[in-house]
DNA sequence: AATAAACTTTACGTTTACGTAAGAATTAAA
DNA sequence: TTTAATTCTTACGTAAACGTAAAGTTTATT
């Protein structure tokens, strides 16, 4: 069984982020820690909450943008059927851009590809002329490292 | 063979932004459109650097990050042994980074399926019930849906 | 009992990424 | 040539997401 309740400094140490951040989440309404006597008391719903948090801006979403995910999460699905095929559509416009990000992802990971290629080439040609005692050269204009006229 | 030559407001069309947005770029150093009299001239390379700038963002990238990118990507890799290990170590690290998001995608996905499904099911069952002429039952109690005390 | 350690609220400050005028200059159209 | 459209610079304003005191409680320790 995993630990029932945490201070605010636990959390804090655990996910390292600083006691202001997990009170202003609360305060944005992200969080809905036990205030017991004078101290918060968070449960491991709260825990999870919070690595909730912490993952979607990681996928760079705004606060609000989390608030909503956590409504759309909530509400057991006993709506309207109005309210359903909207959260159905929300749901939808979701995949959509978490896909355009995977795309994303996959774009700069071929960029990342090809620039460690150019590095590590570059570094086995520095290393071989070293070995052959030459005075490494410069590496001359590429398409991006030009003069600024 | 692609246009040229680009004015600001062509590029603010053609991607859905202010022209602010693409002077800001530009004071923040991650575009250099030539200056012609005075009005600024927009090139096939501002032009893919614009379309870098706006996918960083959506990766949730700063413009300080996206910048760092940039200054790594445009280094000719002609450095010293010294740089180019930096530089590979950055890019290990960019690496991580989007193995991390994707990761985070990867599981935002699942609660996007699980809710999606959720959602699904309470309207089929909706929908049933209105067919056999009953009034829709309220749903209890879901462990994320609870009075809040 | 006094001090330290952890917690609280209140509130002003800061950075990022632009928005939003305001006013001047240039270029295109009527 | 007057008007209209586009562009420019300058500069103050703003929302988001905290940082950073300040000053007061509560709990634990010596």
């Amino acid at each position: 069984m995993t630990k029932k309740t945490y201070s605010i400094s636990e959390l804090s140490h655990e996910f390292e982020l600083t006691t202001r951040s997990i009170r202003f989440y609360e305060d944005q309404g992200l969080l809905r820690p036990e205030h017991r006597g004078t101290t918060r008391i968070y449960g491991n719903q709260d825990r999870v909450r919070l690595k909730l948090i912490l993952r979607g801006k990681r996928l760079g979403l705004s606060l609000a943008e989390i608030r909503e995910l956590f409504a759309l999460w909530d509400q057991t699905p006993s709506g309207s059927e109005k309210q359903l095929l909207l959260m159905l559509a929300t749901i939808a416009s979701r995949r959509a851009h978490l896909e355009q990000q995977i795309k994303d992802i996959a774009m700069v990971q071929q960029e990342l590809d090809i620039a460690e290629q150019r590095c590590t080439e570059a570094l086995a040609k520095l290393r071989q002329e070293m070995s052959e005692g030459r005075v490494p050269t410069p590496a001359k204009g590429s398409a991006t490292n030009r003069k600024v006229s």
